[in-house]
RNA sequence: GGAGGGGUACUCAAGCGGUCAACGAGGGCAGACUGUAAAUCUGCUGGCUACGCCUACGUAGGUUCGAAUCCUACCCCCUCCA
């Protein structure tokens, strides 16, 4: 095992808060594995490179030589985390946990290691609680503790409602904590609260608390909102190299560097004389060329991340056309078909009336060629490459 | 239980009898400029069998030549008092 000192900077970088402060240090004097806890709520399969920012953070705990907990919320699902909202989810069944679940170990395992993690739902020991046994557990926290959270607090403070429900979301992932021993909790900051009650509960139930660490929740693409896939500013971790590849140059350069901070495994001397490379004068395009290759080869491999930078260069430093673009083959009618009936029919256009709209605004071209003529007929038996935008491409051909 | 406020397009938010497919802002898309950046400028932003037609302003009816706008009932949300 290596040094402690460097153990710490390791699992420190990036991290938004370690608390206690020097708790880390002494838990790890102990010499032993930790167990690492981190939980997720099973509502949302569909991991983006934002997730991985912890799932990161609990592959180096691993690769130190501690035991992660995977931990599946399917209980704590059932309440909704009402952290930053207000608005109550409805429950998940049986099943749609279980291929949620399953979904879910498929895609952290490109970045854990599969035999070294250890999966726990939370139903294992929630579903079998009884009522006296909730209200022994509710009567360990107080109501003026849980007004100390932010959010309850402004909403209490604004007469805005708190369902008594959304006090046991807490409590329950605190009480997770008790039942696993768990010495380390990862969480995003917004769970800040949430993972401190686990060390509340811990320590009323005799156990040496855990310590909390947050990580920043990341930017999406756009640099300013918070990644998520219903703002649609993601990269979701199971897309094509291509996508990925393309999503992660489309980037500001600011956002760049801080992608680098947190998703990048490189390290941060590393990073830090890249930067520097790029201040005298490197292009900032060539360092996204390399941060947007290790993302991709991560997820996929450093074939497909070589494939991708090298379709990306083709393609737009180049203006050549995509090699690999969508192929069909669409019904004429009576021998001919309109140039917006053609578009939706390939996809390119999700209605015949947006079709319409790129047409006139100049977005659309057929084997490069700019159209202009909103009415244009094609015949059938030709085979041409429809372009709307920048990005989309297919290659038609009409029977 | 009582009193009051409100439900408008992806979101926020105008409109309160016709000229409203619905002001404005944000977002999104497209064009120019580029490094498929960012910033900026411009345009578009319900659908269709497209110079016209259809569907839309919580739901269902009604009054009108004509309603998002008026009336009735219902549903939902929020606040305050108990």
């Amino acid at each position: 095992m290596t040094g402690i000192s460097k153990q710490i900077a390791e699992l420190t970088r990036g991290t938004d808060e370690v608390l206690p402060e020097g708790g880390l240090k002494a838990k790890l004097k102990e010499g032993r594995p930790l167990i690492v806890k981190a939980g997720f709520d099973p509502t949302a399969p569909d991991l983006h490179i934002g997730h991985t920012v912890l799932i990161n953070k609990m592959r180096q705990f691993q690769q130190l030589g501690h035991e992660v907990v995977f931990l599946i919320g399917d209980f704590t699902g059932m309440i909704g985390d009402p952290t930053g909202k207000n608005t109550t989810r409805p429950p998940l069944s049986a099943d749609e946990i279980d291929v949620n679940a399953a979904t879910y170990q498929k895609q952290i395992f490109k970045i854990l290691d599969a035999d070294k993690t250890r999966i726990e739902f939370n139903s294992a020991w929630m579903g079998k609680m009884d009522a006296a046994e909730l209200i022994k557990l509710a009567a360990r926290h107080t109501v003026a503790r849980m007004l100390e959270r932010d959010d309850f607090n402004k909403r209490y403070a604004g007469g805005q409602p708190i369902s008594i429900h959304e006090f046991l979301y807490p409590l329950v992932q605190g009480y997770d904590s008790v039942v696993l021993k768990a010495d380390v909790e990862l969480g995003g900051t917004d769970q800040k609260f949430n993972l401190l009650v686990g060390r509340q509960l811990q320590q009323a139930f005799g156990q040496n608390p855990q310590i909390v660490m947050t990580t920043p929740l990341l930017e999406g693409l756009d640099g300013v909102q918070k990644m998520s896939k219903s703002l649609g500013n993601y990269i979701g971790i199971t897309e094509p190299p291509g996508e990925m590849f393309g999503k992660i140059m489309s980037i500001s350069d600011d956002l760049m560097w801080r992608y680098f901070e947190v998703l990048s495994f490189r390290s941060l001397d590393d990073i830090k004389s890249l930067k520097e490379s790029v201040d005298d004068g490197m292009n900032p395009r060539d360092a996204k060329f390399e941060l947007g290759q290790e993302i991709v080869a991560r997820f996929h491999s450093n074939a497909a991340a070589e494939a991708a930078k090298k379709e990306f260069i083709s393609r737009f430093q180049q203006g050549a056309m995509p090699d690999d673009m969508v192929e069909l083959t669409l019904k004429s009618d009576g021998g001919r078909l309109g140039i917006a009936h053609l578009l939706k029919g390939a996809g390119l256009a999700s209605s015949t009336s947006e079709a319409f709209r790129m047409v006139k605004q100049g977005a659309v071209k057929i084997d490069g060629q700019r159209v202009e003529d909103r009415s244009l007929q094609l015949e059938s038996g030709t085979t041409h490459i429809y372009q709307v935008g920048k990005r989309k491409f297919a290659r038609v051909t009409l029977v």
